[in-house]
DNA sequence: ATTTGAACGTTATAACGTAGCAATCCGAGT
DNA sequence: ACTCGGATTGCTACGTTATAACGTTCAAAT
């Protein structure tokens, strides 16, 4: 436990807890206790996580959560570029490198659901480039690929 | 009318229309009335179209569709490669180029809603080299790009 | 201590999508 | 023409994902 995949996942939490701790100093807003529960629970692995998931997590059997309570944090932390939205799974997952923003891409393995983002200025190069060829202003770039991860392929 | 952004609608709904007969005749299946109404209705223009939409347009007040109807038919043309899913809008398009399996990007105006699909394979080869650097082996891209039309921005 | 805006709770509902089974259609083979 | 079997459509019911609107609490700054 804590070790699966060659690497000690505590770490990954404490990073991106501490990113969080930073990231909310420098833009003024506070990391609260709901906002550190849920983003604690993101980052359980590498993976997607769904947004009711998540509302099964807080408050338990007896006091269950409702659904704005997560949506809201959940948006807080995409805000903060902590989190991110998979929009081909309906899911979100912890971003490995917030702060600087990024046009990030995603490769998601159907078989064991990891989710790794990556960071390819050819990708994002290349797809400014075609969208200015049909005279599209870019925006925002939405690159998900679905497929085989190293260990499952 | 049929006549908007400078081309005849019409072309483009009765080229959906044929590429649906054609391809169904080459792969032993049926184009049906509901299957030709509900592209029809797809091709109502060149924007994304929800599926809860299609269903409302269905069989008028009285008699309502039911949504396996239109989320069948809709599987059912995406299979032929006649309509494709914007994963970032929960949306259907038509698709221009039928036939051909390709890897298409799509290009969203957030202003108009026009929906542009172009193949460049500079922007497939990127993605399916940052993929293959992280290990990954790629079973479908998706690439959907939100911004401004020529005419919008 | 009071103010004030952010954060959180709650109810209700909208929007999106599928499982499973019944009825019907339609074309191939007789 | 007839019938048989698979494809197609209809339907009920339900599961999943997401947001609107408003009330309450909390905590930092004056």
């Amino acid at each position: 436990m804590h070790q699966a995949n060659g690497h000690n996942h505590r770490r990954c939490i404490a990073a991106a807890l501490h990113s969080a701790d930073r990231l909310c100093a420098g833009s003024g807003t506070r990391m609260t206790a709901l906002r550190r529960k849920v983003l604690t629970y993101v980052w359980r692995g590498h993976d997607a996580v769904k947004a009711y998931d998540i509302l099964a997590r807080l408050g338990g059997d007896a006091h269950p959560a409702k659904p704005p309570t997560v949506y809201r944090t959940l948006q807080f932390l995409r805000a903060q570029g902590l989190v991110h939205r998979l929009e081909s799974l309906n899911a979100f997952v912890g971003c490995p490198q917030p702060g600087k923003p990024h046009e990030g891409q995603f490769l998601i393995c159907g078989r064991c659901g990891l989710v790794r983002e990556i960071h390819e200025p050819a990708i994002a190069d290349a797809v400014a480039e075609g969208a200015t060829a049909a005279g599209f202003r870019v925006e925002r770039q939405m690159v998900e690929v679905q497929g085989l991860c190293a260990k499952c392929r």
